[in-house]
Order: C-alpha cells, then structure tokens, then sequence
DNA sequence: GCGACAG
DNA sequence: ATCTTGTCGC
C-alpha cells in the first residue's frame, strides 16, 4: 500500500513522529460492533529470521455481531528482511492492503505486534492503526524490550510491563494453565479498554477470536497455495 | 565483545 | 514468522 517507509531511515524518523502524536481515547460502544483481525504468515524453507522476498501471506476477518465472518486474503512476497524494531518495512504493506481488501472499517483491529513496547515507542500495532485510522490492540507471545514479572495462573491475572518507568504494555493470562499473552494498548487505546476487549474475546482460546480466525485464514490460504502452487 | 531481539 | 516431536482434549 501506499505510504510506508521503504527505508531504515524513513522508517525511525516516521515511527519518531507517530510515537509523539497525541489521539483521543477509543471509547467501547455500548452495542455490538464489529471487529476485526490481520494476520500474515510465510513459507519459508530455509531457517533463520525471515528474508526479503518469502512468499508471504494475509488474511483479515471481520467478526459481526451476528457470528458472520467476512475474509479477505491475499499473497505478496516480503519487502524486507525481518528485523526487530523494523517489522513495519516487511509486514506494514501486506497487513494494509488485507484489512482495505475487507471493503469495510471495523471499529477495531487486532494485529500480531507490540506498540510502545518499541525502541520508538511505535511498535506496528500503534503504526498500523494511525495508518488506517482504526483503534487497535497489538497482541505477542513476548515482550520486545519491555520487562515485568509474569503474572498470576488465574483468568483475568495482569502484569505491568516497563520500559524504565514507563508501563508500555501487559502480561495477561487469558486461560488458566495456559501460557500468558503480551497485550499492547495501540492506536487510541487505553490500557484498562484493551485488557478488558482481550478479555471479551478469550472466552473460550488463549488467542483473541478474531486474530485466531485470521490466522487460520492465512495458514489455510498458504496450504492451498502449497498443494497447487501456479 | 557477546548475546538478545515483535513477526 | 517457521521447524520438529510428542501429548492432551473435544
């Protein structure tokens, strides 16, 4: 999509100025709204950190009210190699173009990526969400560079994770005896809303609905691809 | 200098 | 992200 950074640099001095932006807070409607989940996911043979050029794929859901789902998928091969800190140079382009595919703006977006838990404090859950203008809640099996003690075994159990002095995201436990998950208060989220969102859609997975949904889109569209490759 | 490092 | 093997649960 248009507008990402296509250089290191380009990217840093943009992930600066996103960080410092001032937004108002999303405020959870009181109805029933829909929601929606991106998710990408690569073939790779070789090992070691992802490359520039892997065959890639994206999938975005939006969840409604009712139980419908509506998928948008698509394939593109990696802009970038991964690299910590600059996941938006390899990923931002393909999670735009899936969630604009959808043909609809979802009240809300859950993304596979931190938010100030970030060297910039604009991790690409945060960055995303501003590109988009939809609120957002970045969701990670660990934190970046943030640091904080695990939380308790129970649902609902919360822990702060820091930056220095500053509380950048949350362990939470989403189900017992389950390993905690790492949520991100991104693009117009507070962190009492996104705990409380994650916790609405963890009734039954570890995995927030809607994101596990994408990401069974996204695997299920890779495995199609690799039975009958064009 | 060495290791760690969202996906 | 992906890989691999085993195990538990619906």
């Amino acid at each position: 999509m248009d507008g990402w950074p296509t250089t290191i640099e380009e990217l840093i001095s943009e992930q600066k100025r996103i960080a410092r932006l001032s937004v108002s807070n999303w405020e959870k409607p009181s109805k029933p709204f829909v929601c929606a989940a991106v998710f990408i996911c690569y073939l790779r043979q070789t090992s070691g950190p992802g490359k520039k050029s892997d065959q890639g794929w994206g999938a975005a859901i939006a969840l409604f009210p009712d139980g419908q789902v509506k998928t948008f998928t698509i394939s593109e091969r990696a802009s970038f190699d991964y690299i910590p800190g600059l996941l938006a140079l390899r990923d931002g382009p393909l999670l735009e173009k899936a969630v604009v595919g959808l043909n609809l703006r979802p009240e809300l977006l859950f993304v596979n990526a931190t938010s100030r838990d970030h060297p910039h404090r604009a991790g690409l859950a945060l960055h995303l969400g501003y590109k988009l203008d939809i609120p957002t809640v970045g969701i990670t099996r660990k934190p970046l560079i943030a640091t904080g003690a695990l939380p308790g075994k129970n649902r609902g159990d919360r822990s702060e994770l820091r930056i220095e002095n500053e509380t950048v995201a949350f362990w939470l436990r989403t189900q017992e005896n389950k390993a905690p998950l790492v949520v991100h208060p991104g693009y117009r989220l507070d962190w009492e809303t996104a705990i409380e969102i994650v916790l609405c859609y963890t009734r039954k997975y570890r995995t927030p609905e809607p994101l596990r949904l994408a990401r069974q889109a996204a695997r299920l569209c890779r495995a199609e691809f690799v039975r009958s490759p064009l």
